[in-house]
DNA sequence: TGCCAGGCCGGGT
DNA sequence: ACCCGGCATGGC
């Protein structure tokens, strides 16, 4: 499959997505720890109420109690788990560069990466989230959808007959994100909008429960 | 009503 | 190295 072809299929379809739906690296930060198996519209109701109520910095954020951090991202869901990762990870910022995003994502992208990872609450997805959309690094990110996609196309990841389930499989991200990476030009637009793009096409037509349908823009690729 | 959402962790095999 | 239960709210 031309990945190229079903990006310019969605691009053309959708038009450009603007993302990360956020302003600054650190507000993608803290969407990325929300967003976690939630919807967005959950999320978007937590970042309003911590813009509304001046608890939108990593200082701020730290510098109110876990618990009551807890209460005030409720509506994301897991907000117990959420409340300590999201503090974890803006320390981790924080004493990283002093809390200077831009100087921080100017070190080695993969040291980076595995400093994310190593994070309780940062898995690839997050991590390569963070790096794409607040760092802009050009890690491509792999989601639900991106899996769905490919499952459903019947995509393989290489040539040895993997099972069709394959790319559902947690445990394979990374074979799916270097099967974007090689395939692509490693360019940070293009990650940015491709990923955006496929999480428009799974809202719209690629949910758990809805079937390829007629309305998919990339219904010419069925076989 | 029950299932789903832009995952991840930790304990058990 | 996998597998799987747990985490939790809001929308349809």
């Amino acid at each position: 499959m031309d990945l190229l072809k079903v990006y310019n299929r969605l691009y053309e379809d959708f038009g450009p997505q603007h993302w990360w739906p956020a302003d600054s690296a650190f507000e993608v930060v803290l969407g990325a720890v929300l967003v976690q198996n939630t919807s967005w519209n959950n999320v978007q109701k937590c970042i309003d109420q911590l813009r509304d109520e001046k608890i939108f910095s990593p200082e701020a954020i730290l510098s109110i109690p876990e618990n009551v951090l807890a209460e005030k991202i409720r509506s994301s869901g897991y907000y117990h788990q959420k409340a300590r990762r999201l503090r974890d990870v803006l320390s981790y910022f924080q004493q990283s560069a002093g809390g200077d995003f831009a100087r921080c994502f100017s070190r080695n992208p993969e040291t980076l990466r595995q400093e994310l990872l190593a994070l309780r609450g940062v898995g690839p997805e997050t991590a390569d989230s963070i790096l794409l959309y607040a760092g802009n690094l050009p890690f491509f990110v792999v989601d639900a959808y991106t899996r769905r996609f490919l499952y459903r196309h019947h995509v393989r990841i290489d040539s040895k007959g993997q099972p069709d389930d394959f790319v559902l499989q947690s445990k394979n991200y990374e074979r799916i994100r270097l099967f974007f990476e090689r395939r692509i030009p490693r360019d940070v637009s293009l990650y940015n909008e491709f990923h955006a793009l496929f999480v428009e096409l799974g809202k719209k037509y690629c949910r758990k429960t809805s079937p390829l349908c007629d309305q998919c823009p990339l219904r010419c690729f069925n076989h």
